[in-house]
DNA sequence: TGTTATTAATTGTACATACATCTTTTGTGT
DNA sequence: ACACAAAAGATGTATGTACAATTAATAACA
């Protein structure tokens, strides 16, 4: 449905408000259809980020480096991984050479879960060339970023 | 920051999941920068919407038409309203002719508040013709309108 | 060396959300 | 009228997020 059918809105105040308003909207059913493709396994979109991203690292990482690199930045990487650890999905290990930070590495089951749910995730991924050509996917992002380069 | 650098992605596997990416970090940092607008007034942006919804509607709404327009669609309008009510913004009266219905409306301070933070919102709004020409917007909007329409 | 500052991570609290279930009231069909 | 289905909200529980405060370990430096 379009984002002004969505919102029951007459008219938007101007073109960029109505950008801002579908690009929340979007992300918002975005994020839903992640979670209902997840849901079967027990991993929710913000833990299944945190498996992308320590499977796409060479080796381990520290908790700050996860974190740096997660969509959402000011999320709270300590409580996810501890569901993660919940779950097995990854260990945690105090770093020797400096006992402040721990190294959270994929346990073989998170490497597992991680490489098949990558899959799942690249399947639905591949069907929206359906939606955008490479062009427009291009052009659409190149205009939000340049919001995204106004912000700190 | 543009997405890629805030992601510390080296590359995207396609343009359509740089679109998808730049959608979630958009979204994520615009709520922070509504969120940070609001704070000193002590409203969130997801009680902001409501009253807006409110503000923009001729008579009082039930639960159930605010919750229609609302971005996130499955949020928790009750909980939402609750806290509003709290802050006598709202007021919630049990409809007569259908006591399962309630009807919410703004109070005269919920008004007050409610048009003050429109205009703060407009202001933020209209310094967006900054970064995006209207082509620009509509360009984009589009765009994304199209994976929305696919959509439920 | 001893004091202070900085860094890495965790935790407390309030808020918002997803999903299911429950309560109350109204509608429907016989 | 009675039984049952449907509708409108509210609520319980688990999850995630924002922001601040805290803890523990290391760095910096007089």
């Amino acid at each position: 449905m379009k984002t002004q059918d969505a919102l029951k809105m007459s008219a938007f105040q101007s073109p960029q408000q109505r950008l801002v308003l579908t690009v929340l909207h979007a992300s918002s059913a975005m994020l839903s259809s992640h979670r209902a493709l997840l849901k079967p396994y027990g991993v929710t979109p913000e833990q299944f980020n945190i498996l992308r991203i320590l499977n796409g690292a060479d080796g381990a990482m520290s908790l700050a480096d996860v974190a740096s690199r997660m969509i959402d930045r000011n999320s709270n990487t300590s409580r996810l991984i501890d569901k993660l650890l919940a779950k097995g999905l990854v260990r945690r290990v105090t770093c020797p050479s400096d006992r402040r930070r721990v190294e959270i590495t994929l346990t073989d089951e998170g490497q597992r879960t991680t490489k098949h749910l990558s899959l799942l995730m690249d399947e639905t991924l591949s069907a929206l060339v359906d939606v955008w050509t490479n062009e427009q996917a291009t052009q659409a992002a190149d205009i939000l970023d340049r919001w995204n380069m106004t912000q700190p």
